[in-house]
RNA sequence: GGCCCCGUCGUCCAGCGGCCUAGGACGCUGGCCUUUCAAGCCAGAAACGCGGGUUCGAAUCCCGUCGGGGCCA
């Protein structure tokens, strides 16, 4: 009850042990989402308790990863706050101090029993159809003096928490309440035997420290809740709210991982997707806005997002369907913006500068390859064929480049090469002249002539192309394919 | 195996007892437009897992069942 008025204190951890994967994304965001509705603070913290596989490349990760789809924070990695570093790694100390504290209120004790030990006891649970824990309590002889005394001559134990053999029930704000039994959840490690800390101790410590209000998650955690619970009631802490997060899926159905491909957010922000379209593309997994609409910007997402609206079941993760929002958001570009973007795209695909009657050119065409494009590294291909030499798509070639194709490219030489001005209008004029003398089709007039200077049977609307390109290279690229064709009728 | 969660078109979401002959979006199919490809427009196929209840009335509530998933090991 009285959590409800805790000031909004909301966080994300993501581990640095591999890229920032989508489903940490999605996580941040409706956290971010639920921090900024209320007014409250967004805050990372680095889970790096795993210090062999924890790597700095990876935090960087994190950081630009955040940044790049703009969820700001208020507290935590890089930007700092009243809560010491925010990496976990930074407060191994804090841990053991509170392991110590939970043994001396006999909340914890050390376990020295062996891993055949501890399988005999789970495999005995099973036997008998119980939870698998059911047989791994406090050994009767258990006397922490004893312990202590073993652990200083250098014996080695884990820490396990000692369930008080209650049950817990709360009420998770996507999911209502939830009941788990006594004998169902287990005592759990909280320290190895090597000192360090497990994730339900780390993660709830932290979160009673740093006075977190709100714990939204994946659903892969609901199971760890009720320990989570009883840490921080063995500590006396406040538990934040809680709200479970459906997962999200590959394509087969399971929990989305490497094995789907791409599942980190860097592939996508290098796969030219626009950071607006993975925000309101996330957004709307286990979530949406209006039925009618599924395209909005972050403050109307902001204006509207509550987790008691959160969807419970899984959810797929589409990237069709990112593709498709991220062609609306390309749309919805400035012409300017867009231009600059197709600059930079032709230049890192060129792998060289453009000189400015380059990028006037490209600048004049890029409207027209803007309405076509879906993905920011789609445009380099696209306009390639302006500053580079071609090569034919063999498949085109072979569709085009047969019947009428080379009258057609005869005559459209002769008439290109009379247009004095060399802009879309004159080019049409002339080009439609030649189709009514040569008694052709659009089709088959216009197709060869789009092959010959661009290689490939798609490209941005003809007239525009050709004027996008020299005069000079249009007509010696029509020259190029008339001799070719000679040489090699298809 | 134990516990927990979930179950509306292929996919994402709407639906929170009558407005549902179940709505929107992606994708798919067909058409229009058209110099290609897109975009755009129009049309179409496509779902309440199943069985019981409750109710005048259920996609909506309850129970069971089946299925999927998660966690533990």
């Amino acid at each position: 009850m009285s959590a409800d008025r805790r000031p909004v204190r909301v966080r994300i951890a993501p581990s640095p042990t591999g890229f920032l994967h989508v489903g940490n994304v999605r996580a941040a965001l409706f956290n971010w989402l639920f921090a900024r509705r209320h007014g409250g603070v967004f805050i990372i913290r680095i889970d790096d308790t795993d210090l062999a596989r924890s790597e700095d490349h990876y935090i960087a990760d994190v950081v630009e990863g955040f940044r790049w789809l703009g969820l700001d924070w208020d507290e935590g990695v890089e930007v700092g706050g009243p809560h010491g570093t925010y990496f976990q790694s930074d407060r191994f100390d804090r841990y053991q101090e509170v392991t110590d504290q939970l043994i001396e209120a006999g909340r914890a004790y050390h376990d020295f029993r062996t891993v055949e030990e501890l399988e005999g006891l789970r495999a005995r649970a099973r036997a008998e159809k119980k939870p698998p824990g059911y047989y791994i309590r406090r050994p009767a002889d258990s006397d922490p003096e004893a312990d202590r005394l073993r652990i200083r001559r250098g014996e080695k134990a884990v820490v396990r928490f000692s369930g008080p053999g209650k049950s817990v029930v709360f009420n998770d704000l996507v999911r209502g309440k939830v009941r788990f039994e006594a004998d169902a959840i287990d005592d759990f490690v909280i320290l190895r035997s090597d000192g360090s800390p497990t994730y339900h101790l780390a993660s709830t410590v932290d979160d009673i420290d740093y006075r977190i209000s709100h714990v939204a998650r994946g659903e892969d955690l609901l199971s760890s809740t009720p320990k989570h619970m009883l840490i921080t009631e063995a500590l006396g802490g406040e538990h934040p709210e809680y709200a479970h997060l459906p997962l999200l899926f590959g394509p087969d159905g399971r929990k989305l991982s490497k094995r789907h491909g791409d599942t980190s957010l860097r592939s996508y922000r290098e796969g030219g997707f626009l950071p607006e379209a993975v925000f309101n593309y996330m957004s709307l997994l286990g979530w949406s806005l209006d039925p009618e609409r599924e395209v909005f910007d972050r403050a109307e997402t902001i204006d509207a997002f509550d987790l008691a609206d959160v969807q419970k079941s899984p959810a797929v993760f589409d990237p069709q369907k990112l593709a498709w929002m991220n062609g609306v958001y390309i749309r919805m570009m400035g012409t300017g913006a867009f231009a600059d973007q197709s600059v930079q795209a032709a230049e890192a695909d060129l792998d060289r500068t453009l000189t400015e009657d380059e990028k006037g050119r490209l600048r004049d065409i890029a409207p027209l390859v803007q309405e076509r494009t879906k993905l920011i590294i789609e445009i380099g291909p696209a306009v390639r064929f302006l500053f580079d030499d071609i090569s034919y798509d063999e498949k085109a070639w072979r569709k085009v480049m047969k019947g009428d194709a080379a009258r057609a490219l005869g005559a459209a030489q002769e008439a290109l090469k009379e247009v004095e001005e060399w802009n879309p209008e004159p080019i049409e004029r002339a080009l439609r002249a030649m189709l009514e003398a040569e008694a052709l089709s659009a089709r088959k007039g216009f197709q060869p002539i789009r092959v010959a200077i661009s290689g490939s049977n798609i490209s941005p609307p003809l007239f525009e192309s050709l004027a996008a390109l020299p005069q000079n290279v249009a007509l010696q690229r029509i020259a190029a394919a008339i001799r070719l064709l000679a040489e090699a009728p298809a």
